[in-house]
DNA sequence: ACCACATATCGACATCAGTCAATGTATGGG
DNA sequence: CCCATACATTGACTGATGTCGATATGTGGT
């Protein structure tokens, strides 16, 4: 019970709108909504979110973002340590999906008004 | 650099899930992003949503984030110019207040899955 | 007018983040 | 095996960001 992968396990049920946020859990959340601060990896996410089959490999994402492999492939790292994007070899690729769990969990914190 | 303080309109219905973000898109949500994409900020926004009366001036966010005031309105003014916060000027005291509807259109934004 | 107080702005600094070219690491086909 | 393909990692560079101390602005009281 004390497993925590990547994102703290308490942080549940903390919001942005009710009591004030701890040191901690502002850190946990900062993180997540850092990896989508950024035009290009929101861009990414949606193209994602928007291939077929719900996923999308390096090599359909390069083009329509229209920067070098090594620098989607930077992106795509920070959006799965954060925990928004989900990784899948797969072969010679990697494939890249949506991880529901943690936009639902960035909506709650978010739509507690 | 008079930049228009609420982002722009025409984003209204967009979401991560949904099409492919345009650019400009990317750039207004990420903008938004930006500025709660930082634990300082983050327990700013939540002390002025918990604080009495839904709004707080600056001599009361200072000691709970245990900042220099400079920086503290440093973070404070990049929540207002992202509409993230509202700023009211009342005699000596500036008060800060949530803007609901910018966190309402993020929610939105994030929740179409 | 002066002073105390609350806040904003400025200048400087160290650190971080986005990008690229070059290189490394698998994987599958011939 | 060797090679082409897909992706990851590294190193370097530039620009953005968080923080502070010092200073400016603005307001109300005496």
């Amino acid at each position: 019970m004390s497993e925590r992968t990547s994102s703290a396990p308490e942080t549940c049920c903390s919001t942005l709108t009710g009591d004030p946020l701890s040191v901690e859990d502002a850190q946990v959340f900062a993180r997540i909504f850092k990896a989508i601060a950024d035009p290009t990896r929101l861009r990414l996410v949606s193209l994602v979110a928007s291939h077929e089959g719900n996923e999308a490999c390096v090599c359909d994402l390069i083009d329509p973002v229209g920067l070098g492999q090594p620098t989607v492939s930077h992106h795509l790292k920070i959006l799965v340590d954060a925990g928004v994007l989900h990784r899948e070899k797969r072969g010679i690729w990697s494939y890249y999906s949506l991880k529901a769990e943690t936009l639902e969990r960035v909506t709650t914190f978010l739509s507690a008004s």
